[in-house]
DNA sequence: GCATTAAAAGTACGGTCGTGCTAAAAATGC
DNA sequence: GCATTTTTAGCACGACCGTACTTTTAATGC
């Protein structure tokens, strides 16, 4: 690999560290140059653009959440559709610190909205990769007789998107401790429905 | 009322139409003094800092919310708590066309999370309350026999906020239609469980 | 080891940000 | 209707933003 390649690829983790914990909003080209220890045109450089650069640390995380999330429960050789299923969930949750809310009022945690440029489109499809995912894994777990034939999968990745998502919520605002326990308390009486 | 307090509250309310539209974190005294019509020095006088212009914000945001949301409901003079609390969550669900979703992809529509300073309580206060009083309605609900004695109503908000979020979540990225059919399914399989 | 190519730094520019300070204009009390 | 207070505008500042251009430095292929 070129030296090129090995500084940018430092750089996206970095950048990821940076956005992970303050925002993608907050990580500017002067930010981010002094955290790397290099020069702003130096780091410009390698992108081109902002844009480029935003877009390429989402793409970075992507990879990462990859990692984390779905190799990682690869890696575990479940047997089984239900502990696999379960694995994923912890994975998840617990890939990254990050988190959001919502509602207008949490518009003080929230971030652009605005952008429908490439970068949006390069969450979107990230974030409905992993809804796809989720889909396929419910689909395998009906089939195993894990859940009920009249279950619609969709339907199933949304509730669980939505305890995730209040998770994180409850969890910012000290209403949900760090076991998650709302969280699973939640997903254990989706599965006694879903039976 | 003064002249400085009518202008104050015009301001606000275009703030707010503003911040509702593409985020608090946009909302710059430059352009929202030009949304107002006035200059930046004679807006910035009202405030003296952005911070306490945001801080503003939010709590008008918040009376809005009230007024919106749990006081139109009120006016409707429910008699029984069911269609009561369907009604609120309709309320909730369309009192401001913005939203939000999370989990650090979505870092591209998250907004700031780093200022932990007064923006950030002010918010928590203001989430706190609606979480409260909803936890108040439900209590309310099984008091009246509508839901099984075992239900904990913190767990039941959670529950709902969770519906929420995955139906903004998903409406943004094109997954929920303008009906809120996932939203009102979970909530169709919410009451089934707690009866 | 040298010529060539790639990477990094230096510097500068126009823009916008938040925020002071001072002067004009308008509202208000009597 | 005039004096006083309140509200608004004008202007300037230092800071940081993204980005372009040029020059220096480092890596690479032969």
């Amino acid at each position: 690999m070129s030296k090129g390649r090995i500084t940018r690829e430092h750089i996206l983790n970095i950048a990821f560290t940076i956005a992970s914990e303050t925002g993608l909003e907050s990580l500017t080209i002067g930010v981010l140059a002094k955290a790397c220890g290099m020069s702003k045109s130096g780091l410009f450089s390698h992108f081109n653009s902002k844009e480029n650069l935003q877009v390429a640390v989402i793409e970075y995380a992507g990879e990462c959440f990859n990692e984390r999330v779905i190799v990682a429960v690869r890696k575990e050789h479940h047997s089984d559709v239900s502990t696999r299923l379960q694995s994923l969930l912890h994975h998840w949750l617990d890939w990254n610190h990050s988190f959001q809310g919502s509602c207008m009022f949490m518009d003080a945690w929230k971030e652009s909205n605005c952008s429908q440029d490439i970068l949006q489109q390069t969450l979107r499809k990230q974030l409905q990769s992993w809804i796809s995912y989720l889909e396929i894994q419910i689909s395998k777990g009906q089939q195993s007789g894990l859940f009920r034939e009249d279950l619609v999968p969709r339907q199933a990745v949304f509730q669980f998107y939505g305890l995730y998502l209040s998770s994180h919520l409850f969890h910012s605002i000290e209403l949900e401790n760090d076991k998650r326990s709302l969280f699973w308390q939640g997903v254990k009486q989706l599965y006694k429905q879903w039976q």
